[in-house]
RNA sequence: GGCCCCGUCGUCUAGCGGUUUAGGAUAUCUGGUUUUCAUCCAGAAGAUCGCGGGUUCAAAUCCCGCCGGGGUCACCA
């Protein structure tokens, strides 16, 4: 059975391209009926974040992800947290000892350095000159109780180390280029390198799917999975996400990577999900649009692209455009509830209307507050001098403009009711009214559309000021005009 | 710098030696629908397939070199 998994370090943060490569290892072990795994690698303690494993786990949870086995759910192979789980590499570790595979170093922190900067001085390659990889083991043993020590792994000399990459094909690489990797550290922590080979091979895990940068520590790896008599599990190891700027990898540092962040800022999980699958990726059929159910289906990491693509934010609107414009509008009420809290405060049944209308022109949730604050607050952001330039298009005089105001604002006001089909046949009166004046339609219905809504662009108006009722619609006309005589006069 | 990987329109990509005047998506521009915006529809422009050599009757597709980009060289993952 396929086993795959995906291990966060709870360091901070959770990325975007970890929720991609999660993706990709979601996919693929579920396309074989297989079981996904999350295990925690929380092994570096100096970089510990209180907190972050919950936060985590959260964020992937609101992708619409979910695992099989996990630090929350267990599993037959737990537990799924590695620093409960020291013992296990401890005794690993010794075995590799023991086996002559692995030996202890005493070699201390400043020592290392030392020759470390010596090195990078004299431009060559910084590694570990194996001081104490010649000790005898019963002397290393004793020194071991009563000295700080590391376990290093025993890397041989001048020996290509090969494997075969499911999306990359065959890799080589001389040992010589490898360092002897510490295995353990003083404070009794394993390192990445012991941990996931001992891990994996305990969870049983089939596939590996992680980011390119992993490419050059394999090797390490194939060597303890020798090392050990154990199979090594397949590797695929995908492209890691260009920064659309500065081309290099996509960090932290530069911007809201974080996966999370691109929810709060209302893009829709599956959306994301959809243009995340695309990114080193593409379907058979050529359609780019697909449920995370599908892509599963279709999913062939084989066909998986070996450039590194740059994370293109234009393509990802265009998706999150399309998944809410797909959506009903009793979902998208309930989505907009759910991303703004604040707005369970407002009248439902317009909110819901409000909702319907800007649909078509969200492209993110996060762009509905600004788009749709004329509804809730009467005073716009905009000066007189741009408001009362709006209001007078070119060609025709402010005191026109005024009494055509002024004409409609009486006109809506004695409307008998308030509702679509009145307003409507208000609106046909209002072109008619272009053929009379001779003026151009849309200069009829602009200056009643930056009266009303404080813009010159807006949502379908006669719609809008449907929603905001008469009062309100009337009052915001008579106080364009108030200002319009204002600078004029 | 050593080592490893990669290189098709701005971007994501299809392409697996001839069916390719290199296809799609997005972005851009134009036109249509519309009282604005958006949606939708139609269309345009945009890639000498990084460059140079080979192999072949034939190369984006195979080989070599160069160049460019990225990754990695920790008691971080």
């Amino acid at each position: 059975m396929i086993r795959t998994r995906m291990a966060p370090s709870p360091t901070g943060e959770y990325h975007i391209g970890h929720i991609r490569t999660l993706l990709f290892n979601y996919a693929y072990a579920k396309k074989f009926e297989g079981k996904f795994i999350i295990r925690i690698e929380d092994t570096d303690r100096k970089r510990y974040v209180e907190g972050a494993v919950p936060r985590i786990l959260d964020t992937i949870k609101s992708f619409g992800l979910e695992w099989d086995e996990g630090p929350d759910i267990g599993g037959p192979y737990g537990p799924y947290t590695q620093s409960q789980r020291l013992e296990i590499y401890k005794k690993y570790a010794l075995e590799l000892v023991e086996k002559g595979c692995a030996y202890y170093c005493f070699c201390s922190r400043e020592h290392l350095d030392k020759v470390r900067k010596e090195s990078l001085a004299k431009r060559e390659i910084p590694k570990y000159n194996r001081y104490c990889r010649e000790l005898s083991l019963d002397e290393a043993k004793k020194r071991a109780e009563n000295e700080p020590f590391v376990i290093r792994l025993k890397v041989p000399d001048n020996e290509v180390l090969e494997y075969e990459d499911l999306v990359l094909g065959k890799i080589a690489i001389n040992s010589d280029n490898l360092d002897d990797q510490v295995l353990i550290k003083t404070d009794g922590f394993p390192t990445y390198h012991l941990a996931v080979v001992v891990d994996d091979h305990l969870m049983r895990i089939t596939d590996i799917i992680r980011g390119s940068e992993w490419i050059s520590s394999t090797p390490k790896h194939i060597l303890l999975y020798r090392y050990f008599g154990w199979q090594m599990p397949k590797t695929a190891h995908i492209p890691v996400f260009l920064d659309p700027l500065s081309k290099g990898k996509m960090s932290k540092r530069k911007g809201s990577v974080s996966a999370q962040s691109f929810l709060d800022r209302g893009y829709l999980p599956e959306a994301m999900l959809n243009f995340l699958a695309l990114l080193g990726w593409s379907p058979t059929d050529g359609k780019e649009l697909f449920s995370l159910e599908n892509f599963v289906k279709n999913f062939d990491i084989k066909s998986v692209n070996k450039a590194n693509p740059i994370f293109d934010i234009n393509k990802l609107n265009y998706f999150n455009g399309y998944y809410i414009r797909a959506l009903s509008d009793k979902e998208l009420l309930a989505k907009m509830l759910n991303f703004n809290p604040e707005l369970k405060k407002a009248d439902r049944e317009k909110l819901a209307k409000i909702v319907a209308l800007e649909k078509e022109r969200l492209k993110t949730l996060g762009e509905f507050e600004s788009l749709t604050k004329f509804f809730f607050n009467d005073r716009f952001n905009i000066s007189d001098r741009d408001f009362v330039e709006l209001l007078v298009p070119k060609g025709i005089g402010p005191k026109d403009i005024i009494s055509h105001l002024r004409n409609t604002s009486n006109l809506l006001e004695n409307a008998e009711l308030w509702n679509l089909s009145t307003l409507k046949k208000l609106e046909a009166k209002l072109k008619d009214k272009a053929g009379e004046l001779g003026w151009e339609v849309i200069n009829v219905f602009s200056p009643i559309r930056v009266a009303v809504t404080g813009s010159a662009i807006s949502p379908p108006l006669f719609e809008s000021m449907e929603i905001l009722g008469k009062e309100k619609t009337v009052g915001r006309i008579r106080n364009g005009i108030k200002i319009l005589e204002k600078h004029i006069f």
